[in-house]
DNA sequence: TGCGGGAATGACAGCGTTGTCTGACCACCG
DNA sequence: CGGTGGTCAGACAACGCTGTCATTCCCGCA
């Protein structure tokens, strides 16, 4: 900018009067400076431009992986809100780590990052001291952390599972066996606690049958053979995520078991597989639109008590799930 | 900062000096230091701190959309090389518009981040000019850009549109017909043109059977039919891309003809499609490595000339390129 | 011709750091 | 007891920009 400003004869606040496209500068000078810009090639710092105002227009998200299709969902929708509000986004990914995702947010706040995004590794708000000490605003997503209130959006996790046992119920099923992830996940929790108070909700028959914990297409199997033999045999599945309805699906199609099927989760492609896997679908794009609005209305001075938003889920009907319960009992 | 060297009673270098555990401070001095940032929750800005140094260490990707599974990977890949050296990234979208990735290229360049990798929106380079002038490395992929050479990272297309044809021949097809995308795009043209070409090598009879464009299910049972029907008949296609073996999948299974297929893209939960879906499969992760590995090859100085990578891909064999070609004719 | 007043321009400080250089202090040696 | 050399600490400028305030310019008018 002085070098702009020595070349073209005035001051580098005229230089930078020119370049902002601030008033007060005769039209002739401003395009004499303007040559000048163009021909040195001259292009304004903003890093020095937004320490000068104290904001830097960047916010930043936290995810696990983001490779993950829902995690990348996220990002796009986050992404594009940033992008409208003249804002950049900086992705950063904890591999599941609370300790870097510690890390990663400290050296975000450490950019004066103007706010942050994060799908939290775990429940325990480690970083709950930095984000005060520095007010950087922050949204929770997909799972909720302890401690002190904060924005949070989430997955209507439990109106999903139970749109799930409705819909078998509604089609006769009284068996049904519940998949879910490790209940060291908070949605997994979630999730089965759900599916078993709408199981005793409806009363159905027997306790309900559930398996927690990381699967693989065998230690479905395990479970699943004796679930599907016996006095009270079941006729549906339902399953926590769509990593486990991947393994129940082999499972089923392995041993031959022609038993109906409701995922959490939608994927790519659910409705070609045979057969096509009735879902509940949740949607990261709205949630993930949801947290960047609800971050910038922060940063326009928000102060309203943090708030939680639980986004509704979608039950998705396709054939597995239509599939009648055998006749008898 | 100043804060804290008032507190403590020393200047602002020697707190400086503590922060960033150079030598040359007294036990005692930077235990005093240390105890007044922690109580008055000091953190040092890091955007000054670059800005003082000259390098943002942060790098940006530029894609059409983070949402789709091949750019969230290579996203994934880029953020883990900047990550393990520090760096941060940037992630934005142009939405597959020329001037919008000039417009977000440029603001990237305006924070002076240190490198960029993009996958282009068209080939005309046309951020070229402030590129070269903010000398800001950069490094393309999965598509070349016209004008100075720059470092490009790609897929095979070729030998994996040849593996596919030759994988077709091998179990006895003669008659291959190929869905491509929109010529418009390089990739569509690169795979178009290794068909034809290994077609006309391979010595199949009659011409190529060649049907580029968007295509929706409805486009492509258009020329199926006639394709499938007559006096030399398909019995296997080869798609493109992955939203066209979709179409195709729903086509084959709409008018129940039991044509080979093989696809070029992997995709999720390709093995459980009945038939599973024989694919090529690039490798998008391990292209976003090489692209970020490149660029930071460049951030340590390497000045050699810019270098065109391609990347392997893999004939992944599932049951749809296994059905034998119908004896006789 | 002189003057008032708005428009155009510039000087300067400061955003929060760090690199460079200088200075204070101390211990040790002859 | 003076000199030497090393350690620790601080003053200052600079990175590139912008907000504030002061100054200059120019025009119209009396």
């Amino acid at each position: 900018m002085a070098d702009v400003a020595a070349e073209a004869h005035v001051s580098v606040k005229t230089v930078s009067r020119v370049v902002n496209h601030e008033p007060g500068v005769r039209p002739d000078t401003a395009e004499r400076v303007r040559a000048v810009i163009e021909r040195l090639g001259f292009r304004r710092h903003d890093g020095a431009r937004l320490m000068r105002q104290g904001r830097t227009f960047t916010i930043a998200l936290v995810v696990e992986d983001l490779a993950n299709p829902f995690y990348s969902q996220i990002g796009a929708a986050v992404e594009r809100e940033a992008r409208i509000r003249q804002h950049q986004l900086i992705t950063a990914s904890a591999e599941g780590s609370p300790s870097r995702e510690r890390a990663v947010i400290e050296a975000l706040v450490g950019r004066r990052v103007d706010g942050i995004v994060v799908v939290p590794a775990d429940e325990s708000a480690s970083s709950d001291a930095v984000l005060e000490a520095s007010h950087t605003p922050i949204v929770y997503m997909d799972r909720p952390v302890r401690g002190t209130p904060r924005d949070t959006v989430l997955s209507d996790n439990q109106g999903g599972i139970r749109s799930a046992v409705e819909h078998l119920v509604a089609h006769g099923h009284r068996n049904i066996a519940f998949y879910g992830d490790d209940p060291a996940f908070w949605t997994a929790r979630q999730r089965r606690d759900a599916f078993v108070a709408t199981h005793e909700g409806l009363g159905l028959p027997s306790s309900p049958r559930v398996s927690m914990g990381p699967h693989t297409v065998g230690s479905v199997r395990e479970t699943l053979i004796p679930w599907s033999a016996g006095p009270e045999p079941i006729s549906a599945v339902i399953t926590g995520n769509n990593r486990i309805t991947l393994a129940v699906l082999l499972a089923l199609r392995e041993l031959r078991l022609p038993l109906s099927l409701v995922g959490f989760d939608d994927f790519e492609l659910a409705a070609l597989i045979d057969p096509p896997v009735t879902v509940v679908h949740q949607d990261p794009a709205a949630m993930g639109q949801k947290a960047a609005q609800q971050l910038f209305a922060r940063l326009l001075g928000d102060e309203s008590p943090a708030q939680t938003v639980v986004m509704p889920t979608r039950l998705i009907v396709r054939a597995s799930g239509l599939r009648r319960a055998p006749l008898g009992r």
